[in-house]
DNA sequence: ACTCCACAGGAATTGAGGGGTG
DNA sequence: CACCCCTCAATTCCTGTGGAGT
């Protein structure tokens, strides 16, 4: 006897549905595309780059146009001997200044020289940018330096100066260096410094969200590779566009439901067992879910503490709280798991975290002289939900079968579930 | 129109932890 | 080893704010 087995109903193949999987063609973005490549196109004549700003949500594309442009680029620049081009491409999900930036770019070219890795902290900031300039010009040739997420860099916006301007400069001499910004944050060249600016800002591309129609042509064109056929109710695609055009206009989004709507239809039968619309609403709620519950479960300790007071003021019907009651509560919990106290005004940061997160829900409010002004905290996802996630949790998981068991005691928990 | 409350939240600072060089 | 650099959470200090009450 196996748990394991080849027999799928469903799915021929879910590699389509993968995250890392790249489509070979973009129909939907021909457009952007076009306009794109007139942006590059001067490096095929050995001019300098432009410099180049995309900006457009998340999952429309900005990616996956960028590196099928550049490796079609790369294929015909290395067509002539006088154009040496190297791209290098550097997510800035996790980089939050310029010396961060500058130590994993340096890492990535020098991976690209054979040589190994320099530490990513440590060094003077002049020390690393000279680091930079000094493999940038070892490559030579055209430099293409796509930052991806480039809105994650707020700390300071030094880099994004350097690198235009090192040649002006005199930083390097034997390379022309260019830099991709993709955004999704149409807000961030405003918040860049004016000189950067001017220098950063050459081309400016944008990619709409897709409509409907575009994201039914994706849908379809990864489904016919990865389903078999007739396993899915033609009006599953057009629901799974629907939704996420409505949404977020993500082709990742589309593609998520979809494919969680496949492993619905395979794995639970209650539905029937070809994809249905039942299994399409499922996998959105189910997403959802999800999404929420990995959220609160990877928070910090001092987030979970917070969470739980939230939790437990919710069980004594004490919400909305204010955040002096919630500090008391805080401070309590705190002191039963002993754990360390942080100061009421660092809580409020926890506190906002966790609203931004839309864990929480908050509102200011202002009653004059009388109670002057205030926030008021309450749980914004459901009780149930807030408790499978602190269970989960290191430290107060402890608490979550008392909390459980008031809940229970006071009918506030659906019991049916589990 | 003016006051005044109680807190929100900005700014500066600290301290611990990652690392460097000579 | 002594001394320096960058980062980030947390603390400390303090200014800003909006409307009920006068």
């Amino acid at each position: 006897m196996t748990r394991f087995s080849r027999e799928d109903p469903i799915f021929r193949t879910e590699r389509p549905f993968r995250e890392d999987y790249e489509p070979t063609t973009l129909h939907e973005r021909e457009d952007e595309l076009d306009e794109y490549a007139d942006a590059l196109n001067p490096i095929i004549k050995g001019d300098p780059p432009k410099n180049i700003f995309i900006y457009g949500k998340a999952g429309v594309g900005k990616t996956v146009a960028t590196k099928h442009l550049l490796s079609d680029l790369k294929e015909q620049a290395d067509k002539y001997n006088d154009v040496s081009l190297s791209a290098f491409h550097l997510s800035c999900r996790h980089l939050t200044s310029s010396y961060q930036v500058a130590a994993h770019l340096i890492n990535k070219i020098r991976d690209q020289l054979g040589k190994d890795s320099i530490p990513i902290t440590g060094y003077p900031t002049q020390k690393l940018y000279d680091m930079l300039f000094d493999s940038m010009d070892e490559i030579g040739g055209t430099i293409l330096i796509v930052l991806d997420e480039i809105d994650h860099i707020t700390k300071d916006d030094d880099i994004l100066y350097s690198i235009p301007r090192a040649t002006a400069n005199g930083d390097v001499s034997n390379c022309e260096p260019g830099i991709i910004g993709i955004s999704n944050d149409f807000k961030f060249q405003e918040s860049l410094s004016p000189e950067v600016q001017d220098t950063l800002c050459d081309e400016q591309l944008n990619f709409a969200p897709y409509i409907p129609s575009q994201l039914r042509s994706i849908l379809k064109r990864r489904s016919e590779k990865a389903f078999f056929d007739d396993v899915m109710d033609e009006a599953v695609i057009p629901q799974c566009a629907a939704i996420a055009a409505k949404d977020t206009g993500s082709a990742r989004q589309a593609l998520r439901l979809l494919y969680k709507a496949g492993e619905l239809a395979r794995d639970d039968n209650s539905l029937g067992d070809t994809i249905s619309n039942e299994h399409v609403t499922a996998a959105q709620t189910k997403l959802e879910q999800n999404k929420l519950l990995d959220g609160m479960r990877t928070l910090t300790t001092y987030g979970h503490i917070v969470l739980c007071s939230l939790v437990q003021l919710t069980l004594e019907s004490k919400t909305p709280a204010k955040t002096k009651d919630i500090y008391e509560t805080y401070l309590s919990i705190s002191e039963t798991l002993d754990v360390k106290t942080l100061t009421k005004r660092r809580m409020t940061d926890h506190l906002q975290e966790l609203a931004r997160h839309g864990f929480l829900d908050r509102e200011i409010k202002n009653s004059g002289s009388v109670e002057g002004r205030y926030a008021l905290y309450k749980l914004n996802v459901d009780l149930e939900l807030a408790l499978d996630a602190l269970e989960q949790a290191d430290k107060v998981s402890n608490l979550i079968a008392g909390y459980r068991a008031t809940a229970e005691d006071r009918g506030i928990l659906d019991t049916t579930r589990r």
